[in-house]
DNA sequence: AACGCCGATGACAACGCTGCCATCATAACC
DNA sequence: GGTTATGATGGCAGCGTTGTCATCGGCGTT
């Protein structure tokens, strides 16, 4: 007797559905009923052949099912460099909804100012016949994606798209009320002027956490200064660059509220040029709740999105075809992290 | 005459091999040979078959050729979450090369610890006959992925792995000169108390690195002291605790190298709170070059792996099938980046 | 002129699975 | 008891491609 079951071929040939119907004393179509949990299949029979699956580490063939079937068990994550962090941690959502559901990931790292960009999506997704497809900012505003992926008739789900578009289901915060509530935050810490690093003006929240920020200033009856809003680009360069612009306003701002944490971290190394010392002179807040924010001295206020829970809602939502016959909005709940980059202002009592 | 060629069909089915043959007026043998690049096929016929290729936007269909042959297109990224930048950079460098040589990727990300881990792998080569898969640490030393990739023949590449495996390829810095560069800088800096922060024990490099680190003091004959050498896990939570120790012992170090950015990154923020300054007081040293080291203030001086590069290489090295027929090892060159983190120890002349 | 060779091309099976339909036994109905 | 519904199962075609082998013509050789 080995220790090893003799009838395990340790070669290097995968089981197919045939071995495992021999062995269960099956036809190859009810082992097929039994691994797609199908019904009408008797407690008896499902046992008979579970048994020989677990034996054999039976695996269906993904290429032949994708044949067979409609059903490719692929999503596709598309994503065009925003940073690291958020793509890690939305990879990190949508991989574990997809092992969940015995689903595979396909990549891809695209260029949204790709002339080609239109056709590069239509061939991977007819290529592969992607089971659906997410779509990252700022590619889920991409109106050449969009087309290729109507066009070819893949479902998909946007991430924190910039407007709602007929037909199409989202997954997002609400980015306006968001930056409403960071900037009301800071104007209840005593704040007057505030300035403001916007996003990418391509990237749909970016636009949203503007328009909340400016709403949160008139509510409270502060006027909009043009000079206190600049633009960046989400990057650590351009917020280094925007630093650059607020702090050396002749009437410098008592904060900065940034479009993203890597904006936020370069007005930090940026006020040090500037002798600044934050938060005590300057508060600072960011968005997204990046490691870097939690990196960054002093640590930075920032507001946490679920990135995670969206990322699986946005598999869930493909998988479950929910995208596809009624198209869904889903919108996931922020959450304000205060940390110690942002005080009263200077001067201001308490 | 409508503007869109009339023969284009604009509904969702893609063109199939069998419209590309009817219009090229070949078989579909003939097409297949052309789209695969394969000799045998008249200059002539195969301009006819581009031509129809082009027309009709035809892209061969992953599961039928994978399911017809041995090839399938299809290179696995196995990953367990390391720092966020690292897997962002990797898998850029991955899917450039992906693309260029019509290549997919899929990813997915495991647990090291997970006990089922030999059979998850096994399960996703099986299913989808991967073509090679690519090892990040640290599941490139970890021997339940390695023997279920070797069960099932399929061939992979090793990222920065702790030692050599007889049949394995892989690609890696020299991690051991790296650090022995540093610590050398370090040296020459006037630096004689320098501390260090090791890496996840699981990792190989990290043990490289501080077999580097010990050299570099031996050939400068400076004694290895127990105490200033703390063992770290990578995290930047490690890094905060290791900092702590480090920092607290009654005779402190005036250097601190650490086994990767993010424990660097956290010993800045340590440091503040002994009211240290960096680098007059304390200079500090990372590893890899991520973001973090760019963000924090001041800036890290670190060492640069060219991570994407590595990535296109072991990619290059999986579709050559280079990596199956004579396993190699590449070795990529570290660059030493000095910033603001690291002078001359207090007290120094200069 | 007959032969063999080679490059170009096509016919056809096979890849492993699922969809559709047929079959059969058993249970429920009038 | 005969008929119909229902659950369990299997047979077989076909998914779009590639591998194998056959075919066909033209060309160089004897």
């Amino acid at each position: 007797m080995k220790p090893t079951s003799p009838e395990r071929p340790e070669n290097h040939k995968p089981a197919s559905i045939y071995d495992v119907a021999k062995r269960a004393g099956v036809s190859i179509k009810t082992v097929s009923r039994v691994v797609n949990r199908q019904s009408n299949v008797s407690d008896a029979t499902r046992e008979k052949v579970m048994e020989a699956v677990e034996a054999l580490s039976y695996r269906p063939n993904i290429f032949a099912r994708g044949l067979a079937s409609e059903r490719s068990f692929l999503i596709g994550l598309l994503y065009d460099n925003p940073s690291a962090g958020y793509i890690a941690a939305m990879q990190v959502g949508v991989l574990t909804r997809c092992r969940e559901e015995g689903y595979h990931l396909i990549v891809e790292s695209l260029d949204a100012a790709n002339p080609n960009l239109g056709r590069q999506v239509h061939s991977l997704v007819t290529e592969s016949s992607l089971h659906g497809v997410i779509l990252t900012p700022p590619l889920c505003d991409t109106q050449a994606v969009i087309d290729a992926l109507n066009r070819a008739n893949c479902p998909f789900v946007r991430i924190a798209p910039e407007k709602h578009l007929p037909g199409a289901s989202d997954v997002r915060i609400d980015d306006f009320k968001a930056a409403y509530d960071m900037t009301a935050y800071l104007i209840g810490l005593g704040h007057r002027r505030i300035g403001f690093i916007k996003g990418h003006p391509g990237h749909g929240a970016a636009q949203a956490r503007f328009a909340g920020y400016r709403s949160a200033l008139e509510h409270a009856g502060l006027p909009l200064e043009e000079e206190l809003c600049v633009q960046g680009f989400f990057s650590y360069q351009s917020g280094l660059e925007a630093g650059e612009k607020l702090l050396t306003l002749k009437n410098r701002p008592t904060a900065i509220f940034a479009g993203n944490d890597d904006m936020a971290a370069a007005v930090l190394a940026c006020s040090q040029r500037y002798n600044l010392k934050i938060p005590h002179d300057l508060s600072v807040a960011g968005f997204d709740d990046s490691l870097v924010a939690q990196v960054v001295s002093p640590r930075l206020t920032t507001c946490r999105q679920p990135i995670r829970e969206m990322a699986e809602a946005a598999v869930s939502m493909l998988i479950q075809r929910t995208a596809t016959d009624a198209p869904v909005e889903r919108q996931f709940e922020h959450e304000l992290v205060v940390r110690e980059s942002t005080v009263p202002p200077p001067g201001a009592i308490g």
